[in-house]
DNA sequence: GTGGTCTAGACCACC
DNA sequence: GTGGTCTAGACCACG
């Protein structure tokens, strides 16, 4: 359980742990019912402040992503793996059209989109290497 | 010279104004050494606040693409279409670089993330048609 | 637009302000495109912390009963009022169901609940009288 | 003697488990006098956390409902039965004051508020029926 | 130990 | 001026 965490990437820093938790749990890294790291454990280890962990775990409970057990800590909820199954692609399409919005805007044509996205997915492996060894 | 202002589009409003002026002398609809309007007109124009007309003219001209005249006004730098020509692949390319990141870290597998790009590049149109109202 | 905080009520503060908010939009004394006091503003009126205020005001947000407009603060979204009405009974009835649960599990009759609530009933006037002068 | 745990039902273990033994002295179920189970023998009993036990106790002896008796236990105090009938009447009186007094505060009249209790009323047993499996 | 709430004060982008 | 985010540190109830 180990969250790759850019201060600098524009995206607030719990935007970043929801997002981030979503798509360990979409891919199968995490399992609903498995606690996740406690609020001060993981505040400690990406060395930020407990308000921010917390309010990402409150808004991943909000979502029904995660749900609080009294005095132990905070666990994946049940359906939680199929719901951000579904979510990661809406939010990946979400980005996606942002940046097509965005280059429309600036006036480039969609072979000059089509040629820039070729270039950029060549650079990717072909397939995920999560963290299964 | 009508520029299109969504204020509800979630990008700044100032950056709608840089990005569009950009857009019209990358393309050609405005030429080097042609003048804008001035802060006071457009932003009555626009029915936006003069400060943020203000703020995107400042930006323009740090980034050369505006330049003052002094008594006169301001106008589009010589050189600047060329150079905005080339900044908006580079943006692009970027955002994009981000999107496939953050899809590749969500556990999807090229062949999703392509699929996806498909279905958003269906919905644009070929050719970019900026103002037709 | 005066707000009653109880801060010994049990509730948090951040929820008694999302409660009075929506209720004050369900029963019309806030019309829709209304702005809400600023953050600061309202922390000063009610002596809390601003970021408590913020809490309640992102937390209607997520609800989509208040919208923020860039630059000016926020207002009731379109619509909320509607919105709103059906949840009061939503809430009231939740409140309520809780009483009742309660006073089963102490073990009161269905004919004593009944009577204390006639007694609670009586000690209140018979219509709602707002701030309608 | 069998409690009924429900640890996710919102209420906090310990206060169930008062809430339990005051409406078994309440009701005749228990007797003034009587032991009840050692902290070790119910958290074993309920796989729940001895300290919550031991809360639960504790405030239960603060309130004078059970008592300890010097190397055998804990046992209802005397006047216990009287004590727990008088109580909870003045707790669901005062509960149900609150949820009256924020029902007006949000616009209901007292016709929406009948209205409301007698659908609640109606889900629920004439009688109480405590533990029946 | 856990999460939940609140306070205090900072910095940012935007209008 | 506005909201949004983050930090720092406090107190509480619960297990």
């Amino acid at each position: 359980m180990i969250l790759q965490i850019d201060p600098s990437s524009g995206l607030a820093i719990y935007d970043q742990i929801v997002r981030q938790l979503k798509f360990a749990v979409a891919s199968g890294k995490l399992r609903p019912g498995e606690l996740v790291p406690s609020v001060r454990e993981l505040s400690k280890q990406l060395a930020i402040n407990p308000n921010t962990v917390a309010r990402a775990y409150r808004q991943l409970q909000d979502e029904e992503v995660l749900e609080s057990v009294r005095g132990l800590g905070m666990q994946m909820a049940a359906g939680s793996a199929k719901r951000c199954r579904a979510d990661r692609k809406k939010l990946i399409s979400a980005r996606l059209k942002e940046v097509f919005r965005e280059a429309r805007q600036s006036g480039l044509l969609r072979s000059d989109i089509s040629s820039l996205i070729e270039k950029e997915l060549k650079s990717f492996p072909e397939t995920v290497e999560a963290d299964t060894p």
